[in-house]
DNA sequence: AAATATGAAGTAATCGATTTCATTTTTGAA
DNA sequence: TTCAAAAATGAAATCGATTACTTCATATTT
């Protein structure tokens, strides 16, 4: 275990200043060309290594940033986080994770020691559980830059980088509509949640638009698990007028329905039609691939550091909010596409 | 945006020495009991943030760990890294992560900014194109703790968690022949990668145990994309003697392999026998559910995390390898069980 | 040749917290 | 009441790098 090369130890062997070979080593134009490549050349042999917290104590910029999600070793979020990773690297910022589990608790532990931590801004996507944001508005009052991504709240000020989870609502209902069902359920989540909320709303809107009755009976909270869909299912096959199609605002609960629907000698899509929501890997690579909504995640991440950027650049005093929507991508598969059959 | 409150700005208000606070702020036992509840006090009150920037610089321990892995939104590493990051965070640890795309030149550039950053440990999955191993043993001479999963390279002195490829190996082929498969083909990675030589060794071996002849040509390299499969299966259909089972080092390949038969009519299990490897998400949600091998990644990144934690609470003169090897799990599903059907 | 401008390098303060050593205050025993 | 021991506190150095301010030597101008 080698002792650490500090610029001091340059500064001894060459018998100069350490101004000197911070000088040097920062190209900074008040030195002679001589001694800066005689410094760099010793630095090199010593094997020196900048110490980057040191710089990032004395010029109040750690060059890290925290990403806040639920868990990231879900698909959607590993896929933002590494879409941040990718525009941030090349540009010496490192990324620091951290899951709340869905925890309101663990949320505001979390935002408070990466605060401690001196990151230079915070991404993040809330948990299902926060439903107040004091803990947020505290960080912004201490002056961290923060990007929400995906699960936002409204916080004036700051900046957001979403799909447009209505017109993913619309477009997918539209989609089913198309294929000539008439009879469509929705499996929403929590409705508190914007994102659902928003899905659930594009899904009337294009019901409407499209002189369909929306019935309450058809509309159903699930909690984003397999057997949730196929609960689901079974509910809705009690009703006596069934449904011809099912947008869920969750891939899995899609493929809870598909299940059941398949167990109860239901043909997909011919009988019943299925829309699912994110893009999980697994919906393509079934041998009944499933029609779901694309959020782009890789995007939004590339976005989300993108907008970070632009705020670190400008001028400290303006914050401009900056609302950024993608537009989702609907990728029709056999579960709803009954021309290719 | 506030100014940040520092110990000196509590010292001032109370009229005592910065030491002072210090010591109330850290429990130290030389200061009176009064002075230590004004100052914790005073410290909550103004709304007192540690700096743990300048703390890691004066101990010289940053509480963060580095994870470099190919790629993050690949369910197998995300769970590792939420393993790890579970693991470390009660610790007051942060994780701060790094992607390679599988590329010899990141992983060099990400391990050395990772040391700038003064790190207090390395976690890392090495890159399919790394053969050589200087970068990393630069970074141990410099005393870097480093822990290796899964993707180890052979170092002195460096600890390593991975799973049993060899048995996992062993233990799918062997299931294989249980089913009454005896003509058994294996989809191989890159050989010169130790988890793929143990996987392949393992198949042998158990060829081998059960008195069945190893055949090249029912062994072919593939590269963990679908259609690598397919074209695998295509490849091994000209020969005059078919295949009756196909051990894939990889899910993707097995699913390609999988889509290709049942292009070709043949029935699986009945007539082919498939196994994948990893328990990607999707292989578990399939109509036909394919068989494959679970490297418990969770359980991987907590093991590989206590290693660490070990490794820094031992005597700084003694570091002991460790080599940990978890048991792989079998998950028996569709794709190759006949007894079901 | 004297006065001024320019460039190169050094000195010392700073970022915020910790810690060694020295000093002051308090406590308790004689 | 006195004095040593113990407890509490302060001063200042330190971690490693950066930078405003100074100093010094050389180059340029008149």
């Amino acid at each position: 275990m080698k002792e650490k090369v500090t610029i001091y130890d340059i500064s001894k062997k060459l018998n100069v200043s350490a101004a000197t070979v911070s000088r040097a080593l920062n190209n900074n134009p008040k030195i002679s060309l001589s001694t800066r490549e005689l410094v760099l050349k010793t630095a090199r042999e010593m094997n020196y290594k900048q110490n980057r917290l040191a710089q990032a104590l004395k010029s109040g910029k750690s060059n890290n940033v925290g990403v806040i999600v639920p868990y990231i070793n879900r698909s959607f979020f590993s896929s933002v986080i590494r879409g941040i990773e990718e525009e941030l690297t090349p540009h010496g910022y490192h990324v620091i994770i951290c899951q709340t589990h869905e925890n309101y608790e663990y949320e505001i532990d979390q935002i408070n020691t990466l605060i401690n931590t001196q990151i230079d801004g915070i991404f993040m996507s809330v948990s299902k559980t926060t439903l107040n944001t004091e803990h947020i508005e505290k960080a912004l009052a201490e002056g961290t830059p923060l990007v929400f991504f995906d699960r936002k709240k409204d916080i004036p000020g700051v900046s957001s980088v979403t799909i447009d989870d209505f017109k993913a609502g619309y477009l997918a209902t539209e989609q089913l509509i198309k294929q000539g069902c008439k009879k469509i359920a929705h499996f929403s989540g929590d409705l508190n949640l914007e994102i659902y909320k928003n899905r659930y709303d594009g899904y009337i809107k294009a019901l409407e638009d499209n002189n369909l009755k929306v019935k309450q009976e058809y509309i159903l909270k699930t909690n984003s698990k397999i057997e949730s869909g196929a609960s689901a299912v079974e509910e809705l096959w009690e009703l006596n007028e069934k449904p011809d199609a099912i947008f869920s605002a969750s891939d899995y609960t899609a493929l809870g329905a598909i299940q059941q629907l398949k167990k109860m000698g239901l043909k997909i899509p011919e009988d019943v039609c299925v829309t699912g929501f994110s893009n999980e890997p697994f919906t393509k690579y079934m041998e009944l691939p499933i029609s779901s909504v694309d959020q782009t995640p890789l995007t939004m991440g590339k976005i989300a550091a993108q907008v970070f950027l632009e705020q670190m650049n400008e001028n400290q005093k303006v914050s401009i909010e900056k609302k950024v929507v993608l537009t989702p991508e609907l990728i029709v598969r056999e579960s709803s596409n009954r021309r290719t059959k």
